[in-house]
DNA sequence: CGGTTTGTTGACGATCGTCAATGCCAGTGG
DNA sequence: CCACTGGCATTGACGATCGTCAACAAACCG
């Protein structure tokens, strides 16, 4: 079952079908025509959780997108203290364009699928095509406002704020009853607890404490260490130091 | 003097003869013909320290270009803490692209000159002309790597490194000696005492005792509680806590 | 010159980091 | 099957860094 088999479906290529790159990815870009062209040099591949993508001061010589699973961006002093920058979920594309070499590492925390295309050919379809490229944009500036949403995490919430800041995050992401409006959730953690210190700037005892403290007042129930139930998500909002912003 | 008079000056209007914007900013992908569009719609503002260019949850109706001074951009929780997410220099560009309205505040913190364009020219010359999108998009990637590296500061670096960092940044983009690998840097300041804290995630008092003890230490000078300057900039980057990235 | 904003310095305390012990679980090999 | 190992999570004790509060100095502006 090869991609030029069924292309006649609608003119959709059989491995672009089903794939959420396309209604909401950077695919979705594509008429028949360059979808065609773009799927003939794709590649899925299947990662398993801990392997690098893109390593620092690394050559990039592909992109991908994220079909299913979790891929963390992280930066890291020459100490080791290690910060991660951003979570990847499907159907979030990988990499960084226009630069030769990347300065963020990038490694799955689950098992991930990806569909993954040789630089040249994204770089043509970036010329070709300006839909693909305005897309790509969005996907950017999206990215740009989650990553100043996370500063001010960072800089001016507490620990305990911290912690329910990243579960809601993390329940909006990974519960598949995405209504945004619900009033419970239930995830698996995508990350260790030292990954989610690691993304919260502290230490992974103070998470735990803080998960211990949650749970102890009710917020969250666990199983297992890594499954979460979220009973009443106003009552973890709560807990997250007021997102929006007002000026009196 | 208006703009149409000169524009036989090689096709390039007069405005937009000096402009930074042209040579480093989203302006260098226009050609001649655009850019006399563009420039008709355009107005130049003088603004005074202290005025809110963009406010939260409020209806984005115009883009600008920094042409001289600096731009801080904020984000707010509901009890007042506040996190500057981003300085912007000449010759960035100022305004979020495709949301109705901004989840930040973007504020003169020094006498800023900008170079307005209203928001349906811009959106205009998106679809017209790919090329300045994609420097747009340029733009967006490079603003996205900042805010990345400013979330390593944030979650992972001591008070004393945060400082040491933000004078190492405030040192590229404001000394005009720019020179990469300039030996030393003399600058004003942008921003006060509290804005420094602001953009690091502490408090001012804690600002003050780092920045008196770099001085104590010989690191920097200052003169006027506002002017620094650095007499050996690689003694500073090493208070800054390891800026690569290694692993062994 | 007052009055206001901004910066500096000190004393004290809370939050969070460090260090260490222990528990838990999965995998491995005898 | 069980002991052993190694990774991860939890908990406690202690201490350092940084925040809070307050007083005061300096700069700014009418």
């Amino acid at each position: 079952m090869t991609v030029r088999q069924d292309i006649h479906t609608s003119g959709i290529p059989v491995l672009c079908l089903s794939c959420e790159a396309r209604r909401r990815g950077v695919c979705g870009a594509l008429d028949p025509d360059n979808l065609v062209g773009l799927a003939k040099t794709c590649s899925r591949r299947q990662i398993e959780s801990g392997v690098e993508l893109i390593g620092d001061a690394q050559a990039v010589d592909s992109y991908s997108n994220v079909l299913s699973g979790v891929v963390k961006l992280t930066k890291s002093l020459s100490d080791g203290r290690q910060q991660i920058v951003g979570l990847q979920f499907a159907p979030d594309f990988v990499g960084r364009p226009f630069k030769v070499e990347s300065s963020i590492n990038a490694e799955a925390v689950t098992a991930v699928t990806l569909c993954s295309f040789p630089r040249a050919a994204v770089e043509r379809m970036m010329k070709k095509s300006p839909e693909f490229e305005h897309r790509l944009l969005k996907q950017t500036l999206n990215e740009l406002d989650e990553a100043r949403e996370w500063m001010v995490t960072l800089g001016r919430k507490t620990a305990s704020e911290k912690v329910a800041s990243f579960l809601l995050m993390i329940a909006r992401n990974m519960d598949s009853s995405v209504d945004p409006a619900a009033r419970s959730a239930s995830f698996d953690l995508p990350l260790t607890r030292a990954e989610i210190s690691d993304f919260l700037g502290i230490t992974n005892e103070t998470v735990t404490r803080q998960l211990t403290r949650l749970r102890a007042d009710g917020v969250i129930r666990i199983e297992n260490t890594r499954h979460v139930m979220v009973d009443s998500m106003s009552r973890l909002e709560q807990r997250c130091g007021g997102l929006g912003a007002r000026q009196p």
